[in-house]
DNA sequence: AGTCCACAGGAAGGGCAGGCGA
DNA sequence: TCGCCTGCCCTTCCTGTGGACT
């Protein structure tokens, strides 16, 4: 009996293999539907920006007198998620780069990303991170800062160039190191004889100039330029372009694509989702063994999409996060629909004991409810109850709490 | 009008890890 | 090795808030 057991598993076990080699086969064995996946990738640079016409001769004008040895002036760029403002300074970038290369007046133009895996996101990483790209590395911490801001100013002085600085999501370093280190940028031109500096800044954020110092909007003196959404016409016009290369012939039934940029279009005319959504399409339509991409494809990549970013914004949060998280999943299973602080704070305390942690403050669990709300895993609204105290009612965002407790890895 | 509650949130500083230069 | 510098995460202390209650 034992033995039949085990001679059953063995067979379950040579079942599972088999069935793996022929999924993989039948992968290889059949022909893919795309023919370059790469054009639909975040990363890649189209040699062209579809209705991005205003905006890249506004750029390209702006950044123009750099060619001639002069300094152009600074520039906001605002504009929401996959509206191309970063590909479109990229663009101009590489144009005024090959421009200049052939003139006597070199530019030279530094992307940074402020965000971005925590290159630059303090004022010590930011002006590094620019050391760097000016061909020196720098530790990631342990100098003084005015000892990195001096490297910096000496590298710069050597490039005797006009260097044009692209801060990209800007608005998330002014947030957390505060506008300090745009006052010394924009005074670094009196420092500097045979180069000069002029900022790009880039943010999704509207109003992040009116949290500036008075001082630094002066200096900065910034041209500002809003980057509209696309609309759904637009955004196929985009989709179409990209399609053409990404797969192969008559793969794409009809209303594919003006699916995929009415969805994106929802969603404040983002052309970064409009193609993920069209990629995610192909690979769900691949992955079913289809030859052909249709509607029902989209659908489902849409949810998957939704789904995987939510399960990413969670479990990507620190331990002290996800616990905090845990204790609102918690307090809604037991019926509390809307949590005070103090509710939630107590709840923390058995989340933490669940994931062997050691518990915070109240403090600090504020602010990381702060953090959670900025994120929008969190809802939070302050409410004031007289004699019984001032606090904020939280909730799970609809979206997270339809995912469930299993969608939270501790 | 004064008191009270349950926090919110700012300010200051401690502890830690890590790099640099003497 | 030591002192000094950094960023980061955290705690402690403190003041502010505003509506219900006395």
């Amino acid at each position: 009996m034992q033995k039949g057991i085990f001679v059953c598993a063995e067979n379950k076990e040579e079942m599972r293999q088999a069935l793996l080699v022929e999924v993989l086969g039948g992968y290889l064995r059949r022909r893919s539907i795309f023919r370059d996946k790469e054009v639909l990738l975040q990363r890649f640079k189209p040699a062209k920006l579809v209705h991005r016409d205003e905006e890249l001769s506004f750029l390209a004008s702006s950044l123009a007198p750099s060619l001639r040895g002069e300094k152009p002036g600074n520039i906001f760029l605002y504009g929401n998620t996959g509206t191309g403002k970063t590909a479109a300074c990229e663009f101009v970038g590489r144009e005024l780069g090959a421009a200049s290369a052939k003139s006597r007046q070199r530019a030279m133009v530094i992307n940074i990303n402020c965000k971005l895996g925590k290159v630059a996101d303090t004022e010590y990483r930011l002006i590094a991170a620019l050391t760097s790209r000016l061909g020196k590395d720098l530790p990631v911490t342990g100098l003084p800062t005015d000892v990195v801001y001096n490297t910096f100013f000496s590298l710069l002085e050597k490039k005797g160039k006009t260097v044009i600085l692209v801060l990209d999501e800007i608005d998330a370093l002014l947030f957390k190191a505060g506008d300090g280190f745009l006052y010394s940028l924009t005074r670094i031109n009196e420092r500097l004889e045979k180069s000069q500096v002029s900022i790009v800044g880039i943010s999704n954020n509207l109003t992040v100039f009116d949290y500036f110092d008075p001082r630094i909007k002066s200096s900065l003196a910034a041209e500002e330029f809003v980057f509209s959404p696309y609309d759904a016409v637009q955004l196929q016009d985009i989709l179409r372009d990209r399609a053409r290369v990404a797969f192969r012939d008559g793969v794409l039934d009809d209303g594919v694509i003006e699916l995929c940029s009415a969805i994106a279009a929802q969603e404040h005319g983002d052309a970064r989702k409009a193609l993920n959504i069209l990629k995610l399409a192909g690979e769900v339509a691949e992955s079913m063994g289809e030859e052909r991409i249709g509607e029902e494809h989209v659908a489902l990549a849409k949810e998957r999409l939704e789904t995987d970013h939510l399960t990413t914004a969670i479990n990507t949060q620190p331990r002290q996060g996800k616990a905090v998280i845990s204790a609102l999943m918690a307090l809604r299973e037991r019926g509390t629909k809307k949590a005070t602080t103090g509710d939630l704070y107590a709840a923390y305390g058995e989340s933490c004991q669940r994931f062997s942690l050691a518990p915070l403050t109240q403090r600090r669990v504020s602010d990381i409810i702060g953090e959670l709300q900025m994120q929008g895993i969190i809802n939070a609204r302050i409410v004031n109850n007289g004699r019984y105290g001032r606090t904020r009612l939280l909730e799970l965002s609809p979206d997270i709490e339809a995912l469930g407790r299993s969608a939270l890895v501790p």
